[in-house]
DNA sequence: TATGATACAGTCCAGACTGTATGTAAATGT
DNA sequence: ACATTTACATACAGTCTGGACTGTATCATA
């Protein structure tokens, strides 16, 4: 008759809680703001005691800092994603680019990370994680760059750069958008860097395979 | 005896009081974020007393919306000064996009419009009085733009949308920059940025004179 | 100069938040 | 089967915040 209680493992039982309480948390994030994110609120989002809260995390800024991490990991799934969507593409930056604002820039995942970053200016440990952080995901996205494009003959244009101009466009593209309330604004400026990049880059030809795949950054036992 | 008490006037103390309590609300803002800037902190850093703030303001809102008056109203003033200062050079778009970086991005000021920006994703109220600021300095810049710049011969780009691009991009760049920590970025990237820019935009040659003064925002009496 | 309005100072209070301490059930090891 | 560890729940303590409230000094005006 125990059929509803099926005997789970500690771990399991652990793993389960971990992730409820970095999806609250995330979610909290996005929708209250760094400072509304209470511990009593996420918590109660994510319909657990406070008890459980306090022991898988023994203060708010760890429960943050992997909140932060669980957010860069699950972004770097997301791109990696994106990048392989768009391998069989003729059109492939038009895709990526439109991809990457809609999946990564225009989700509730971005606006959490928003506050994670503002907060980090406050906060050493935290900006420090998400440095990191970022590094890794840059990691993975530049060889992908190379993979698929090539700078345009005659021009010696760092695509590094170029792409770094494209997420510093996107980031204060989504910060400010809940003021422009035009959405027509966004899609143009879209266009424009597309436009631009393609000045200075090139699709490489009769590339249909995925590009390669680093280090595998799924599931790091949790320390 | 009373040479230190030049017995001012009532509109002075307030306008005095005022002054000091925006101050220390935006350096408040700007160092200790927007929820770190509480009424009890900003009192302090101003060196007023309580009771000064709920007089002139009855609620933190009030003060926060203030604030962001004068935060704009100040920013409108700098790009005035900068537009005015880039009018005799030759090389008028880099002086404009090295001014518009120090001396607006690169501020304690613009992180506390940071801490508004989003702040307002969850305050209504707020979002809508940074949106009909933000149109109001557009209403300066843009004029400015058609004064000094015109579109290259052959492309029939948009100059508005351009310059939107490089807000969008500097404001991306402020909010990272303090992940990245190596400062040879933010100047690669301003470069960047210019050499698109002239791509589809010319200096009007010949002008000398500044832009024309819209619409004074200098002192509206407040309500 | 008398009277009211304005500017400012200091204090109190109800609520909220974080961290801690303690108690109970479930799982694990032997 | 039982002891021990792990997972979770509840109660509490201390701090802080924002708003209300009362009192005092300064200014405007008739």
């Amino acid at each position: 008759m125990s059929a509803a209680l099926p005997r789970r493992t500690q771990a399991e039982r652990s793993d389960a809680m971990r992730q409820r309480l970095l999806a609250a948390t995330l979610e909290s994030l996005a929708e209250d703001g760094y400072a509304g994110s209470t511990l009593s609120s996420i918590v109660r989002r994510a319909g657990v005691s406070r008890g459980a809260q306090v022991h898988h995390y023994p203060n708010k800024q760890a429960l943050m800092l992997d909140a932060a991490d669980d957010l860069l990991r699950s972004s770097y799934r997301t791109l990696g994603a994106v990048l392989l969507s768009v391998a069989d593409e003729d059109n492939r930056l038009e895709m990526l680019v439109q991809a990457t604002w809609e999946q990564l820039f225009a989700t509730p995942l971005y606006r959490a990370y928003t506050e994670l970053l503002v907060a980090s200016q406050r906060d050493a440990v935290l900006a420090e994680a998400l440095r990191g952080m970022l590094l890794r995901v840059s990691k993975v996205f530049e060889p992908a760059v190379e993979h698929y494009f090539m700078p345009a003959p005659g021009t010696r244009e760092n695509l590094k750069a170029v792409f770094l101009q494209f997420a510093c466009l996107l980031g204060g593209l989504a910060s400010q958008a809940h003021l422009l309330n035009d959405t027509a604004h966004v899609a143009a400026q879209l266009k424009l860097w597309t436009r631009q990049a393609k000045l200075v880059m090139h699709a490489r030809k009769g590339v249909r395979l995925p590009p390669p795949r680093p280090v595998e950054w799924d599931r790091p036992v949790h320390s």
